[in-house]
DNA sequence: GCAAGGTC
């Protein structure tokens, strides 16, 4: 190389084109010249590549360079049919300035953002640059941060030339391939063509033939289609219409509380709550005729608390909506002000990482003077506190960007609004958190035995000095030891009913785009804004979103209009990663497809179709599964098969006792165990047919589109599974007992039929006590000998017995409870909250409990 | 008046 040569170097915007033009000069003999865009000046000044003499001039563009607009005669609305538009550029000043720059030059250097979209801008600007220097020598240069380290170099090596400077910054040696840049193109074209198309096609049919309920003139209506909004849009409606068709299901939990001199502790049951009332009731009857309760477990452990990741674009627009209720837009709106004047860094990254060269105490040393945080950073610097801790990475980087934190001090500039100050002040914490050790918490936890059930309270103490948006709750809980034994203070059988999931905040629509990858960090919040500008959606004073009218209220009828056109399709919808599956069974439904077994989006298992959308058989299955493989084994009874069995593996303490954790079960409908567990637990799925489609509930839970309410007893419709005719009948034969031949009592399982065995307690409570139970370990029936001599029936714990659970209910609920001679200062409540008598709940009897009650099967 | 992606 000899003599002086140019340099071209172009920047994807005007303040990068600033920065490495003053880290580079060192400031000096730095000149500034305007472009022909007012926006892109050019800086100009000398240096020295390895002993190369250059002449370099920064400037830069503003994004992309060319901008896809259709021609003129394209462009009136009315102009052309709107599928002529699938069949038709530019930022002229900053071409121009390119243009010229270009011409005189022997080098260009690229310094645009180091992704999809940056790649593709650098295409724009190597083929302006090219089409007027075809002998133009151009490079890339890939860096992550722009903060000056005094000492800045460029490279060339062999020849391979290549760039790098020592200023937190990185170069490479290439561009990528022309693949990337086409591809992105190809998208933006396609995207155009179709989103124009589509928005006047459906904006011109649909604006006048309907009157629309908008709060705009229906003449300035726009009905816009764009991939973005309408796949944002989606997760709205998903989560509304997951909301309308839940059906509420009653469940009943035991809670426990214990008073001593430290205060009040409060147990939860460690079975969490049952669907079946009359399991419910047996347990809490259990627990309230040995109340006394026994100190199992108590352990004491640290817990940490990690603090927060580096900032990135998605988690402040979330942290923004979450602590303060503003939307993403107007918080990028705020934040790009805050950039533009300097006081944070590049707001638009998805790098939750800092660089190992990024000086991070320097940071922090900036706050030190602050009123509110200048202590903490003060401390953070001190070494004896102890409290630095390099931030951990949350695994992104964009290698752009670093993560969003301050740039330059400030208690608050004339100026500012209040949203200013506390979008300021969250950078600012937030980053000093990320520096931070852990918080710190001691938590307790104490479990409990009250007649073979067990029960657990926990209690926590920590610090959140910096961060005050988060808070991590915990009580006192009073002192125990293991062995202790104590009265408590209630035993209550308290109801409740499941609730479905809330509508979509902001923060959840960010991270479902982001999961899904709608969007960029630079446009998720103008596609959540484009839903509510153009009406589809509505954000309440809480910040959760409901589709209107307008959001594709009938997909059904969509999609039944789309098949008059088109044939339909088997592949799962999109985004739907859950769809793939193991064969169970050919779906007996539409019997074109086959059952497969899945996690739906809760990652509670199910057996559905995998033609759904168009086939909607699916078998919900127990909510307390934690593990379900499909075997190669095949049921001999159902049919038509083959039918391949499952292996089950439920959570131990979600099912009822004397069922096992593991179980090979068959779905085709042979299978007692699953169903008694679908009863007594519920499904994984609490979605209901309504506002799905004629989907409705059959034989294992099974929804199909082509069956109504049938009964998961008999199959038949009419009345459900709770009040099935053939239970009551079932109920009554199985629990009566009848004399044998001899004169003895002889007494039957309820649940397989089979003549018990007559068997005597060892338990403290019952030692000596006569009872019957099924010779059958899977079964768990049994009865007290002297119940039966009474004449009353007998209990199975996992009993399936719908009927007497309902009239349980329905007779009785808040009237159990006897032998309070263990506790004399226990307090004994309904679920109701009302005092229980001695009185069985079912009949009113006071002589025994429901358990034993003659009129539980009635 | 239309998309999505940059940016100021």
């Amino acid at each position: 190389m000899s003599g002086t040569i140019k340099v071209l170097n172009v920047a994807e915007k005007p303040s990068v084109a600033k920065s490495v033009s003053g880290i580079l000069s060192r400031n000096q003999a730095l000149r500034v010249r305007d472009g022909r865009s007012r926006y892109n000046r050019i800086f100009e000044f000398n240096y020295s590549i390895r002993g190369q003499p250059c002449h370099m001039l920064f400037t830069s563009v503003t994004g992309h360079l060319m901008e896809l607009e259709f021609e003129d005669r394209f462009r009136k609305w009315h102009s052309c049919d709107p599928l002529d538009l699938y069949h038709a550029p530019d930022k002229l000043d900053i071409k121009r300035t390119l243009e010229e720059e270009a011409r005189r030059c022997q080098w260009l250097v690229l310094w645009l953002d180091c992704d999809r979209e940056g790649e593709n801008i650098a295409f724009e600007v190597i083929n302006v640059c090219r089409a007027v220097n075809r002998h133009l020598t151009i490079r890339r240069a890939r860096f992550s941060a722009l903060i000056d380290r005094g000492s800045a170099e460029l490279c060339c090596s062999g020849t391979s030339f290549f760039l790098k400077v020592l200023c937190s910054t990185y170069v490479s040696d290439s561009y990528s391939d022309m693949c990337m840049g086409d591809m992105i193109l190809l998208t933006h074209e396609i995207d155009l063509r179709i989103g124009a198309s589509f928005t006047r096609f459906q904006t011109m049919l649909l604006r006048d033939k309907f009157v629309i309920d908008s709060a705009t003139d229906d003449r300035n209506l726009v009905l816009s289609y764009g991939p973005c909004q309408f796949a944002t849009l989606g997760f709205v409606v998903e989560r509304y219409w997951e909301v309308q068709s839940h059906e509420p299901e009653e469940f009943w939990t035991i809670n426990c509380s214990h008073r001593s001199d430290e205060g009040v502790a409060t147990f939860n049951w460690m079975r969490g709550h049952l669907f079946d009332y009359t399991c419910a009731v047996i347990v809490y009857e259990m627990c309230v005729q040995e109340p006394t309760a026994t100190v199992t477990k108590v352990q004491h452990k640290e817990k940490l608390k990690y603090p927060p990741y580096p900032l990135n674009t998605i988690e402040l627009e979330k942290r923004a909506s979450r602590y303060f209720r503003m939307s993403s837009e107007h918080t990028m709106k705020v934040a790009e002000e805050l950039y533009q004047a300097g006081f944070i860094s590049y707001p638009r990254t998805e790098t939750d990482c800092f660089s190992s060269r990024t000086d991070l105490h320097a940071i922090v040393q900036e706050q030190q003077g602050h009123p509110d945080w200048g202590s903490y950073a003060q401390r953070l610097l001190d070494p004896e506190t102890g409290l630095w801790r390099n931030p951990g990475s949350g695994g992104h980087d964009d290698k752009a960007h670093p993560p969003i934190h301050p740039t330059k001090f400030s208690t608050g500039e004339h100026g500012w609004s209040q949203d200013h100050r506390t979008l300021y002040e969250l950078v600012v914490r937030h980053f000093l958190a990320c520096v931070s050790q852990p918080a710190v918490g001691a938590e307790t936890t104490v479990e409990i035995d009250i007649a073979g059930e067990l029960f657990s309270a926990s209690g926590r103490r920590n610090y959140l000095d910096v961060y005050r948006y988060e808070s991590w709750g915990g009580s006192m809980i009073p002192t125990y030891t293991v062995g202790q034994q104590f009265a408590p203070a209630s035993l209550t059988l308290d109801t409740g009913v499941t609730r479905p999931p809330p509508l979509l905040s902001e923060a959840d629509l960010l991270s479902c785009m982001d999961k899904a990858g709608i969007g960029t960090d630079a446009t998720m919040h103008d596609h959540i804004k484009k839903l509510l500008d153009r009406f589809y959606a509505t954000k309440d004073s809480n910040t959760r979103f409901s589709p209107t009218n307008l959001a594709r209220l009938n997909k059904v009828k969509l999609l039944e209009a789309m098949a008059v056109f088109f044939e339909r399709s088997n592949r799962a919808v999109g985004g739907d990663n859950y769809a793939a599956g193991e064969v169970v069974r050919q779906c007996d439904l539409c019997q074109e497809s086959s059952m497969v077994l899945k996690k739906n989006r809760d990652g509670n298992f199910m057996v559905g179709c995998s033609g759904f959308p168009q086939c909607r058989n699916a078998i919900w299955l127990p909510g307390s599964i934690l593990e379900a493989a499909v075997t190669s084994n095949i049921c001999s009874s159902c049919n038509p098969g083959p039918v391949y069995l499952i292996q089950f593996k439920f959570r131990q303490i979600e099912i009822p006792p004397g069922f096992n954790a593991n179980h090979l079960g068959c779905i085709g409908g042979c299978d007692d165990t699953l169903r008694q567990l679908i009863e007594i637990c519920g499904t994984g799925s609490r979605m209901s047919a309504r506002g799905r489609g004629p989907t409705t509930t059959s034989s294992n839970g099974q929804r199909s589109s082509n069956r109504h309410n049938g009964c998961v007893h008999c199959q038949q419709t009419g009345h459900s599974s709770n009040d099935c005719p053939s239970q009551f009948s079932r109920s009554r034969n199985s629990q009566s007992h009848t004399h044998s031949e001899n004169g003895d009592p002889s007494v039957s399982c309820s649940t397989c039929g089979m003549p018990c065995v007559l068997r005597t307690a060892n338990t403290a409570n019952n030692r000596g006590r006569k009872f019957y139970s099924c010779p059958s370990q899977e079964c768990n029936f049994f009865i007290w000998e002297d119940g039966v001599s009474n004449g009353n029936g007998g209990r199975s714990i996992p009993s399936t017995n719908c009927s007497a659970s309902n009239s349980g209910r329905r007779g009785g609920r808040g009237q159990s409870g006897r032998n309070r001679s263990h506790a004399a200062d226990t307090t004994f409540v309904s679920a109701t909250g009302d005092p229980v008598s001695n009185r069985c709940y079912v009949c009113g009897d006071p002589s025994h409990f429901a358990n034993v009650c003659p009129n539980r099967g009635m």
